[in-house]
DNA sequence: TGATATTAAATAGCACGCTATATAAACTGC
DNA sequence: GCAGTTTATATAGCGTGCTATTTAATATCA
């Protein structure tokens, strides 16, 4: 190990250093996003990811698994059990679609339309948890969504 | 929904879709970083969890669980399964400490040793995945840790 | 029109990260 | 010295996100 950092690959070394935190920031960060959610979310009985399918079904309701998932960045192996288990929990309601019966509906149940009134106090929530300001997040979301759009050319 | 946008309540949306989408950004970001890291942790036959703990450990051999831990912010629950099977793979081993039998010692095999340099490229991959100079890099490193000491001090 | 290719969702299996709990060892205070 | 408390790790159970594969429906092409 000290032969490594002594031997002409050091400059190296640098680089793995940074890249290895870098990585490991967004890691580590995102869990502890994830953790602030879990509280936050706990009174609702929702869980990050069905939140997230809920705020696009607020945003307009009835939506194919696919449309979801192109939202979420999320594929079905993902969704499907995650939307059932949020029918089960009387949410939403999965129909298959006479138009293509490829396709299942995904529609909030009255209770997932009422739901949104006690989500109003989410987002204030969180905004007090990262102990930023709204023009720092909105800079860091920008720079968060170039690097998404670099990673996701990459693979 | 529209009676949503023009209610007295409007104030709160602007805060709900920044709030939503830098969130969102984080966590999306972050899986579309895990997707890169498979790809590129793939011929190592490492998960980027697992490379985690390589590094802590190339860093300096033999831990305990919790030391490990600590520098992950990962506990126990985590890390155990995730240890026996890289002691499976042969990349470690884990002994009871004679010093205090509740610890268990984590070290590297001579192949996890060995690991370390086939995994010198990684990092070069990863930043070249990112399009990202490393002085930018760098800087939303910092701003990534800000956020998550933040939100760790909000739990 | 029928065969083939493509698509949408579901399922299988795995690794991970969390909360809750259990077990054994170490520590503390009387 | 002993009982009670704390600590380190392991286990149980759940939800999630991934790759790989399957099933049924739709689209395409000759």
């Amino acid at each position: 190990m000290n032969s490594q950092t002594s031997s002409p690959d050091m400059p190296q070394q640098p680089s793995q250093r940074l890249d290895a935190q870098l990585c490991f920031a967004l890691y580590s960060t995102s869990l502890a996003m994830g953790k602030v959610y879990r509280k936050v979310l706990a009174p609702l009985g929702l869980t990050y990811p069905q939140y997230l399918v809920m705020m696009v079904l607020w945003e307009q309701d009835e939506r194919s698994v696919s449309e979801i998932g192109e939202r979420l960045w999320l594929d079905s192996a993902t969704l499907t059990p995650l939307l059932k288990r949020m029918e089960a929990a009387g949410l939403v309601q999965r129909t298959r679609s006479a138009a293509d019966e490829r396709q299942v509906m995904v529609t909030l149940s009255p209770a997932g339309r009422e739901m949104q009134r006690s989500a109003a106090e989410i987002p204030t929530g969180i905004l007090c948890a990262t102990g930023c300001t709204p023009e720092g997040l909105k800079a860091l979301k920008a720079e968060l969504e170039v690097l998404r759009r670099n990673l996701q050319q990459a693979v």
